[in-house]
DNA sequence: AAACATACATAAGTTTCTTATACATAACAA
DNA sequence: TTGTTATGTATAAGAAACTTATGTATGTTT
C-alpha cells in the first residue's frame, strides 16, 4: 500500500473485487491494475500483496492456476463459489463503511 | 472498533474530525458519539481509543484539561493548532481513499 | 445486591501492513 | 556489455493499529 494509514483493512476487499470483475489476474496484474485505477495514488507492494493471496487461498476463497507466459511464471487466481459469496458481504460492509465515515465526516448531509 | 477490517487506520482521523467540530470531548463521550452518528454500527473500543488519544497528545495534536464532574474524572481533549492543521491533511486524504474506493468498487460510475 | 452506565487505563496477543531482500527472465539504454 | 527498468513471485523482520481481557472507581437503576 502506500501513504495514508486508511487504506489498512482493504486490501482483501479490493482483491476480491477485481477478481469478480475480471475473472482471474495474476499477482503482478493486480497491482498495475489498482494504480491504474487510482492513477498512481494507491501503489499495492509485493510484501502486502502476496501473503494476502496466500491467505486468501488458504481460507479457501480463491484458487490458484500456474501458466507460462514469455518463459516467466503467472500465478492466476479465481474466486472459489465460497470466494464469491464472501465478496459479496465484503462489498456490502464497504459500502457500510464509507457511509459511515462520510456520517461522521461530513455531518451536514446525514438525514 | 467493531466487525469489518475496514475501519483499520481509521480512528486518528474520526477523533480529529470530532474534536475540530465540537471543540472539546472526553474519550468516553467520543464512543458514544460515534455510536450515535453511526446508528450503532461502528463501537470504538476502550483499548483503541485510549492509546490512540495518548498518542495523538505525545505527537502534539491535542491537549488535554482534566475536570471532575458528578465526582467523575473526565479528560477533555482538544486540538492544539498543529492538530488543526493535520486535521486538514487526514480529511483530505480520507475524501482521496474513499474517492478511490469507489472508483476500484464501482468503475462504472468513474469518468 | 446485582447489574448497568459512566470514566479512565494498560497488557498480551493478533492482524496487517512496510521495508528489505531474494530469485529469475526480458527489454532497453549507456 | 553492463547497468537499469520492467515483469513476475516470494519471504522474513519489524512496526503499527487493532482486539480481547482485565483492572480501578463512582453513580444509577432493577
Amino acid at each position: 500500500m502506500k501513504n495514508s494509514q486508511l487504506y489498512k483493512g482493504s486490501l482483501n476487499t479490493i482483491i476480491m473485487k477485481l477478481l469478480e470483475e475480471n475473472g482471474k489476474m495474476y499477482g503482478y496484474e493486480i497491482t498495475q491494475k489498482v494504480k491504474a485505477i487510482t492513477q498512481g495514488e494507491l501503489n499495492i507492494t509485493e510484501g502486502a500483496l502476496y501473503p494476502a493471496l496466500h491467505k486468501l487461498e488458504a481460507d479457501g476463497f480463491l484458487d490458484v492456476e500456474i501458466e507460462k507466459v514469455d518463459n516467466r511464471m503467472r500465478k492466476y487466481y479465481k474466486l472459489t463459489e465460497s470466494g464469491e459469496k464472501e465478496t459479496v458481504n465484503r462489498l456490502s460492509e464497504l459500502e457500510d463503511f464509507i457511509r459511515n465515515m462520510q456520517s461522521l465526516v461530513n455531518p451536514k448531509l446525514e438525514f
